[in-house]
DNA sequence: TCTCTCATGTAAGTCGTTACATGATTTC
DNA sequence: GAAATCATGTAACGACTTACATGAGAGA
C-alpha cells in the first residue's frame, strides 16, 4: 500500500500530470520507490475516486489531454496518518543472494560475470547519488532538506555496502573455482 | 522468476514435502527469499508438471498425504542455467525511506516510534545472524560452506547498515521536531 | 468422541509487468 | 502532410497476500 502514498508525496511536492509524475519517479523517486506510468495512471484514478486528489482542469475530458492533479485535504491527512502508522519490515527477496546460495549446490560456473555486472551497476548508482549530494545538498538547513538528505544517505550507504560485498564475493567465487 | 529456483535449491540441499519446505523457508531461506506455503504448493505443482522435480511416493494420491519431492536432472540443469543468466538489478522499493520522504512534506509526527520499532527489529535480526555464524560457521573449508557464509555476511552487513542509518535518522528526526 | 496438529489445497483479490492502443501536438 | 513525440489509457498476465477448506492422524 505504498504507491498511493508515494504519489501523494510527489503531488504535494509539486502538482503534476500523470506523465510528469512518471518522469519524476524515473528521475528521482525510483531511488526508493519505482513505478511505471501504467501503475501511476491506475492509481491516480483510484485516488481521485477516493477524494484524496483532484484534477485541476476538470473541463478537459478529451483523451490525450493533460490533467494536472493536486492533493486535497483528506489526501494530506491520509499521508500524515500513514507516516506514523505501525508497519512491519517487509520480507527480504534478493535474487543475487539466492543465486549464490544456489551456486553453493550446483557450482559457480558463470557467476563471476554476473557479480561483475552487478558491481558495475552499483558503482554507477553510487556515483549518481554522490553527484546529487554535491549538487543539491551543500549548505542547507531546513527540516525538509535534512530529511531528504537522510534518504539519500541511505542510498549511499546501501550502494557502498553492496560494492564491498560484491568485491568480497568475487574474491571468494574466484577462489573456490579457479 | 526466483521462487522456483529457491525451491530447486532447497530440494537439492534436502528432498522435502511442501510443509517441510515451508518450514525451512521460514527458518532460514526467508533471510534472502521469503515464501508462504500457498506459494510453495502452487510452485511445486508447476515444477512437477514441467518435469523438473517429482514426488517420490507416487502411489500416495489421497489428500492430506505427505509427498516428498526430489529434483530431477532437468531441474538441476535449469538451476545451473539460472545461476549464470544475465539479470538486471530489480528496482528498489523501501517503504521506510518513502515515509521519511513523506515526513519531509507533511511533518515527522509519530515517526520516531516507527523508527525505534524498526531499529529494534533490525537489532534482533542481526543478533540472529551472528548467532547462526557462531554456531554453523566456525572452522569450515568447503566451497559450499564458504558460499553459504558469504550469503550470511550479506545479511550481517545489511542489518548493520540499517541499524546505523536508523540511529542517525532518529537523531535527525528528534532534532527537527523536538 | 473431541480437539489439536499435520499436510495439502482452493479462492479471491491486490500489486506489478509487459505489450499494445489512441488521440493531440509539434517538427520537418 | 508525414513522422515523431506527448499524454493518457486498456488488456492480459504473473507474483504475492490473505482467508478459508479439507482430510488424516494423535492424544486427551
Amino acid at each position: 500500500m505504498s504507491l498511493p502514498h508515494a504519489i501523494l508525496t510527489a503531488l504535494i511536492e509539486k502538482p503534476s500530470s500523470g506523465l510528469e509524475l512518471a518522469r519524476r519517479f524515473d528521475r528521482s523517486i525510483r531511488y526508493f520507490w519505482s513505478a511505471t506510468h501504467q501503475q501511476i495512471y491506475r492509481e491516480l484514478k483510484q485516488l481521485e475516486q477516493a477524494g484524496l486528489i483532484r484534477a485541476r482542469d476538470e473541463e478537459v475530458v478529451a483523451q490525450g489531454q493533460r490533467k494536472t492533479y493536486e492533493v486535497l485535504g483528506p489526501g494530506r491527512e491520509e499521508l500524515k496518518r500513514w507516516v506514523s502508522a505501525a508497519q512491519d519490515l517487509k520480507p527480504t527477496r534478493d535474487p543475487m543472494l539466492l543465486r549464490v546460495r544456489a551456486a553453493a549446490v550446483v557450482g559457480v560456473d558463470g557467476l563471476t560475470g554476473e557479480l561483475e555486472h552487478h558491481l558495475a551497476q552499483h558503482k554507477r548508482q553510487l556515483e549518481e547519488y554522490l553527484e546529487i549530494e554535491r549538487r543539491d545538498f551543500v549548505d542547507y538547513t531546513t527540516a525538509e532538506t535534512r530529511l531528504q538528505h537522510l534518504v539519500l544517505r541511505a542510498g549511499v550507504g546501501l550502494e557502498t555496502f553492496w560494492i564491498e560485498w560484491l568485491t568480497v564475493a568475487l574474491d571468494t567465487v574466484r577462489d573456490v573455482a579457479p
